[in-house]
DNA sequence: TATGATTGTTAGCCTTGTCTAACAATTGGG
DNA sequence: CCCAATTGTTAGACAAGGCTAACAATCATA
């Protein structure tokens, strides 16, 4: 397969390394290659080989032994591969009820190759199951009145409370 | 990313040729490279090339302008792959909404990057949600349930069936 | 049955993204 | 402030899996 892009116009690699620099930076901690290395299981000169190829795509900005930083551009891809992460990891262990080591690996996968809309409904569906616990109809039908009115169906109370 | 291999120890790419493959020869029909190619959106000389590959690990025989056919392990995997399309399309169509061709499309990157455990939970998500529309509890609660004891707690009832 | 259209193969190139080996810079103790 | 340990880079190999160009086989049909 040799590497395809994904939804979003970056290769499930370079995405990797975009979202390592954001979480390990985060809190404007410094970032260093050994550690984008140990987070993803990669060698060092693998990372230096991405940094170089992320910076000439202007995603990145990284200068000889010294500082690696997002531009606001690669900080902006790096946010959306997380907001997918989170909600995927959040589905397989909520939803599912998977161990949270698997939803995270799960959830490192499919981040990358999800559709737009298939994400969408994802995290609208987990939305929706953690504010209607379901009250008296089936899901499916009030999944779709959420899904077309962005609100909850009248009959749909919060977990644990009755209406009165 | 190079190519990874899936949780199952093969490449994406080569479980797409082997569902390719299985889903052609489906009721005995011949196949042929032009087919696969379509099929997968792949130049010629690529299936070529796949088939030798998937031939030396004996999934796949194949003779110089000859026949294409899966051996009994290349199948079992074809199938194993199938069944995985076929419950994640089902998720995301029905379960999620989507559009039959959106769903198609991620189950088919889906399929190759979830975990068994992922897809275990998801197929048994499914079959929930199609067996117990939700009666009175909330789908959480009854999903444990189900996941723990394997059958639908009491107070699910068919879609559109009242207990009397 | 000869012949052009279609299908299949071979050879060889390219990109991605990994790796190892070797070398270079940096840094923290003594 | 010097030197070993650590970190980072360069060079170069390699595998996957795509592609094109050129050639070979097969097929269909006049």
């Amino acid at each position: 397969m040799v590497e395809q892009e994904t939804q979003r116009g970056q290769t499930a690699s370079m995405e990797d390394y975009l979202e390592a620099i954001a979480n390990l930076g985060a809190g404007k901690k410094v970032v260093r290659v050994k550690q984008i290395s140990d987070m993803l299981g990669v060698r060092m000169p693998s990372v230096t080989s991405a940094l170089k190829r992320l910076s000439e795509q202007e995603l990145v900005e990284h200068e000889r032994y010294g500082h690696i930083k997002l531009t606001p551009e690669g900080a902006k891809v790096a946010s959306e591969v997380i907001d997918r992460h989170e909600a995927l990891a959040h589905f397989f262990a909520q939803a599912l009820g998977i161990d949270q080591a698997t939803a995270e690996e799960d959830a490192c996968k499919i981040e990358h190759v999800i559709s737009p809309l298939g994400m969408e409904r994802l995290a609208k569906f987990v939305e929706f199951m953690e504010a209607c616990p379901m009250g008296g109809a089936n899901l499916p039908d009030r999944y779709e009145y959420y899904l077309e009115h962005g609100e909850l169906p009248q009959d749909c109370v919060k977990k644990g409370v009755k209406e009165t």
